[in-house]
DNA sequence: TGCCATATTGACAGCGTTGTCATTTAATAA
DNA sequence: TTATTAAATGACAACGCTGTCAATATGGCA
């Protein structure tokens, strides 16, 4: 039932070391010789064991996936777009939760390489961002990728996709100035992402260009999760001088601002406008349905995930560039304004 | 650095053999040699590697999660269940998400077992249920779990982790009932899931045993989803003689149910009920928070794989049952009144 | 035609385990 | 004791592939 190189070599009368050329995409193999080795590989629906692989070569085939999880849907986009990748160049993912807070992290990425042989890895925030992480995926040897927000690119551009958290906050601002706001409040992630200092920074730079004074009491901090929206929302609507509009850094944190004004009998957007960033799916699933920011996950995984890839199958540096110049990778998004029902006029 | 079952076997001063038989608890090693060699495996860090035991073993170390993606939570959930049990035993989890309209599941189940020996798999519903996905299953010899609706358990207990629906729609429906509710909306999930029609059967359960005639009127078809929880509603409430509650297959339909209230400005609870199914995170980030049924995905996933594990290890089928009672394995679960919000005294 | 350089191919040794089977050791019976 | 048997251990060949390096073609050129 199942074949293995042997099969194919008999099959095609060559070697096998000319099957593992062709299966590989080395050179020095003669069309002709290709040719017969592909159609025995089509015939036997011949498929390399990952095992063996992974065990004999230096490189691997398996590549993990280490996240934290704050929200599941953004977990489940980014495996899928990686798995995508892998499937269609027969690599495997393995994924890997892990506590940001707890920081054994380190220890798991060694444990993730000398026990599974694992050939690069895609580091999403906060750990993607986190200096200590970085240092010990380099000094691993491992091939990886880094998704950021654009602040944290720093010097690595090439090892790094980039999302670009300021202009997109910026956009959203803008937004709800155009609507007449003026008291614009803000809920901020948390504190270890990179994104939440980039979004605060959209938010501010939209304000200043705009001529508005920016005012600290309507910053609160928070940390990306429901409740600190619920929580956030009501220290803004509870001021003297509450806000007409609230920015909040995710969509999460944006509907607990929506649970918050309800609790409050305020109604959304009439007295307030509630904005959110990401365009998760339960940002459809609100009343009123969100105005975020519609970042592309399941893209910018696929991209990641062929970024690593690539690093991994190329001898060098410049070879691996060519090879993502053709994928036609992209390494910069920006997050696009998506105008729904949260949104409208400031009611002064 | 990484250190091989060799240098296990030089530091115990015994055969690699024996440092095999020790990592794989088999049987004849006297005492005092185990101790021996765990002392060297403690003290090099030592970790089997997974390909070489692929590879060599005729058993696998790494199983499969197969699931249609409907909600980001439950798969979350399952994962990180298993994910648990997995590293407990030095397993690795190869996640699996396939569509279950496409029939390709049973083509990608074979792949899995040739190309990357799978030892097991953990099926989640409607695979789960799906008598041509079973029977491949068994055809290709795979260890298997299948978390299912207790309806579809048949004479297959061994293989599966039940959660019993229909109690649990029965203690919802009886929940409304005993708040005056007699006109009850009831939104089915997707017709491929058996949780569908075992809600549904507890849902009229209920209601026969409290007296009340069941109205079909009341009973719409759906899909597990917020949009169809939105259409179901709106179907409901714009009926001549509206249901005063509605019981929505899952949390998402309920969701949807809420937003479909908001839009007719329907108050809840006063002057509708809402209740769901799942406690997924966000029947906690509506408003008002839901009421709905426990169900304790992440327990269920760790005793599922908790089960395959011990089935792909264990040689007879007995030796594996012996092995889940030690562990304590639960097999049939009840998800649990939840009462938030949501539900209220009915307004007639 | 003959020779050299280069392109193509193959033989063979691992990779780190487990499985099989032979060997040694301890335990029991005589 | 010694013979007999069972328990404990080890030697060595797989597993299916890749890497290394040697062997063989092939083509170009004198």
């Amino acid at each position: 039932m199942k074949s293995t190189i042997n099969d194919v070599a008999a099959r095609a009368g060559v070697s096998i070391k000319t099957v593992s050329r062709v299966i590989n995409n080395e050179p020095s193999v003669r069309p002709a010789t290709r040719k017969k080795v592909m159609d025995a590989v089509e015939e036997l629906h011949y498929q390399p064991n990952l095992a063996a692989r992974n065990l004999a070569g230096t490189r691997s085939y398996t590549i993990a996936l280490i996240y934290d999880n704050p929200n599941a849907y953004y977990v489940i986009d980014m495996q899928n777009g990686i798995l995508e990748a892998c499937k269609a160049r027969g690599y495997e993912l393995l994924i890997h939760p892990s506590n940001s807070k707890s920081s054994t992290v380190n220890d798991e990425l060694r444990a993730l390489v000398e026990h599974s042989k694992v050939a690069g890895v895609v580091l999403t925030p906060p750990f993607s961002e986190t200096q200590s992480v970085i240092e010990e995926v380099k000094k691993l040897g491992l091939d990886y990728v880094r998704i950021v927000s654009s602040g944290a690119a720093e010097g690595d551009e090439d090892n790094c996709i980039q999302v670009d958290d300021t202009a997109a906050a910026y956009d959203i601002t803008r937004h709800l100035i155009e609507h007449g706001h003026k008291r614009i409040g803000f809920l901020c992630g948390g504190e270890e992402h990179v994104s939440t200092h980039g979004r605060l920074e959209g938010y501010k730079e939209a304000l200043q260009q705009a001529g508005i004074t920016i005012d600290p009491e309507l910053i609160v901090a928070g940390e990306y999760s429901f409740d600190s929206g619920v929580n956030g929302a009501k220290h803004l609507l509870e001021q003297d001088n509450p806000p007409t509009a609230i920015f909040a850094s995710n969509d999460e944190m944006a509907a607990g601002a929506l649970f918050a004004a309800r609790l409050m009998h305020i109604e959304i957007p009439q007295q307030l406008s509630i904005v959110g960033f990401e365009d998760s799916p339960f940002s459809r699933q609100t009343w009123p349905k969100l105005t975020t920011a519609h970042q592309p996950n399941n893209e910018i995984a696929k991209c990641a995930a062929a970024l690593v890839l690539n690093k991994a199958r190329s001898k060098s540096a410049a070879e691996s560039a060519a090879a993502n110049k053709d994928a036609g990778i992209l390494k910069k998004f920006v997050p696009e304004l998506l105008v729904r029902d949260s949104t409208g006029d400031s009611p002064n």
